[in-house]
DNA sequence: AGGTGGACCCGAACGC
DNA sequence: TGCGTTCGGGTCCACC
């Protein structure tokens, strides 16, 4: 198992940074992966980055986007693996996955580690940052604006599972196989439910755990269990605080029934049997408790 | 057109 | 012990 940042990961690496970067000119770009900016030359995209001036880094989704004076943007997308640190100039011992190293005006340097190379860096115009998020990233969750109504919306006619559905990060931006599951049992709704079969009652008790479960994360700075790491170095708190996600055969924290694991849209998925029914139960059924349905 | 499964990548965990 | 195999994650893309 192996943890990936999403969107309480991405945000805590997200609000570390932005102090520290904004304002900041890049003097020198290293970049050591051809991979990471494919299909554009790394020395071109290096060269492009140096003598940029930062005026604000921001998120969408799991998307780091650092913003230059000139409107133009790095997104940086961390995948399975990525992670950045930032220490003064030197200091940061090398090692066989540091993909690319990006020197400030005030000596210090961020350093992008990545043992699976999945993470990019794509340089954008500023007339084209927007339309590639668009195409790719809807709501943020945790926005004021985010309303029951809209996960509803996201959800309607939609025949795939629940899950395989809040992975989809067109329709809910940042959200990933840890807090999907979060969610999914902090609302008591089965995986494998058929988004659009979701009542109102449902989607907003759904609603309100994406919101509460990415929240959790990001107070406790995200989840580390491998890869996961804040710029600074030290460790998330998140990844002991998890409900099923990881737990297969541990007790449910609700009903004490052991957890599940099974397969959904091709991921691991956590859920436990008895709280979160197949079934919605038909309105006055009883819960069950201390015992199996049959 | 929405859903699905493979590709990408590589360390860890597993199986014999 | 040692070696080969499987797994897992987010996203894209080809295919139904």
């Amino acid at each position: 198992m192996s943890v990936v940042p999403e969107l309480p990961e991405v945000e805590t690496i997200r609000a570390s940074l932005a102090p520290k970067l904004a304002g900041r000119r890049v003097t020198r770009v290293k970049i050591r992966d051809a991979r990471l900016t494919r299909p554009h030359d790394p020395d071109v995209v290096a060269g492009e980055l140096e003598e940029e001036r930062i005026s604000s880094v921001d998120r969408r989704g799991k998307y780091l986007i650092v913003r230059f004076d000139s409107g133009r943007a790095l997104l940086i997308h961390l995948r399975m693996t990525g992670s950045l640190r930032r220490a003064p100039g030197g200091t940061l011992a090398d090692d066989p996955y540091q993909r690319a190293v990006v020197s400030l005006d005030d000596g210090s340097d961020v350093v992008y580690r990545d043992v699976r190379r999945f993470g990019t860096w794509a340089l954008f115009e500023p007339s084209q940052v927007d339309a590639f998020l668009d195409a790719r990233v809807g709501r943020e969750p945790l926005g004021r604006s985010f309303r029951a109504r809209d996960l509803a919306a996201a959800l309607s006619g939609r025949r795939t599972a629940v899950k395989a559905a809040l992975l989809d990060q067109r329709a809910v931006a940042g959200i990933g196989n840890i807090y999907a599951d979060e969610a999914l049992w902090r609302a008591r709704i089965h995986p494998l439910r058929p988004a659009g079969e979701l009542d109102a009652h449902e989607t907003a008790a759904l609603h309100r755990s994406i919101r509460r479960s990415l929240r959790r994360g990001l107070v406790r700075q995200g989840s580390t269990i491998r890869d996961y790491a804040l710029p600074d170095g030290s460790a998330g708190g998140m990844q002991s605080e998890l409900e099923v996600y990881g737990r297969e055969d541990g007790p449910c924290r609700r009903c004490g029934a052991p957890i599940e694991k099974i397969r959904v849209a091709g991921r691991g998925t956590w859920y436990c049997p008895r709280c979160q029914a197949a079934t919605r139960l038909a309105p006055g059924t009883p819960r069950a408790v201390g015992r199996r349905t049959p």
